[in-house]
DNA sequence: TACCAGGAGAAAA
DNA sequence: TTTTCTCATGGT
């Protein structure tokens, strides 16, 4: 599957899992403190189901701390990988058709929409929309105002009719483009003349929200 | 120093 | 049902 940046698995298994725990640590947090905790997991080699079932909370919060809500993202990796172990991981949970799953995934604790469908979408590739920040505000200065303001399910939804259902591996790289393109627009700053998929950067402060 | 970053759950209104 | 508050570190 394109774009998401996991780089210790070296199985369908191992990376399957490491992209639900970056799932679940990147909540509301820049991916470069993910990355310092993902490194951390592996440096302490904890970065699979079994092993961070093992670990004490004080542990693996000391592991996860990097990545910010280290407290609260520790009870959300073990009720995710609880969940995912008891449901026979990867092997297991592709069984499954994907409505289940993602019902299943929104039981989990600390697990919302954006997270189960990540989730969904890198971890188990599936064709559902992610409809993070960025992308909710793409469509919005796109000329869709309602976007902002619409549900994330009917949003989803509407998304995912109005591109042709298009296939997972599709889906992943229109997402990833998104993000990258967020990134980079900040990143080129001479070249920066406001961005129009971030709320406020450094080089578009104030800019008209309409684009 | 202040603000922001690929949210989610709980509490309050 | 919707809105607000809380959780927290690291980079700019």
């Amino acid at each position: 599957m394109p774009w998401w940046p996991a780089g210790y698995a070296r199985d369908a298994e191992g990376r399957a899992f490491e992209i639900a725990v970056g799932a679940v640590l990147t909540q509301n947090t820049n991916w470069k403190n993910v990355e310092k905790a993902l490194a951390n997991l592996h440096a302490a080699e904890a970065l699979g189901a079994t092993r961070i079932l093992n670990l004490d909370d004080e542990t693996l919060a000391e592991l996860i701390r990097p990545s910010g809500f280290y407290r609260i993202k520790t009870r959300r990796l073990r009720a995710m990988t609880t969940a995912w172990h008891g449901a026979g991981g990867l092997h297991g949970l592709q069984e499954h058709p994907t409505p289940g799953l993602r019902d299943w995934l929104l039981g989990i604790h600390g697990v919302g929409h954006e997270t189960a469908d990540d989730i969904l979408l890198y971890a188990l590739e599936r064709p559902v929309w992610v409809i993070d920040t960025y992308t909710r505000r793409l469509f919005h200065r796109l000329g869709f105002p309602e976007t902002a303001a619409r549900k994330y399910d009917q949003l989803a939804d509407d998304l995912l009719t109005d591109t042709h259902e298009p296939s997972a591996a599709r889906l992943a790289g229109w997402h990833g483009l998104i993000v990258e393109h967020a990134k980079a627009h900040c990143r080129a700053k001479p070249a920066c003349g406001g961005c129009p998929l971030r709320e406020r950067c450094a080089h578009g402060k104030g800019m008209d929200p309409g684009g």
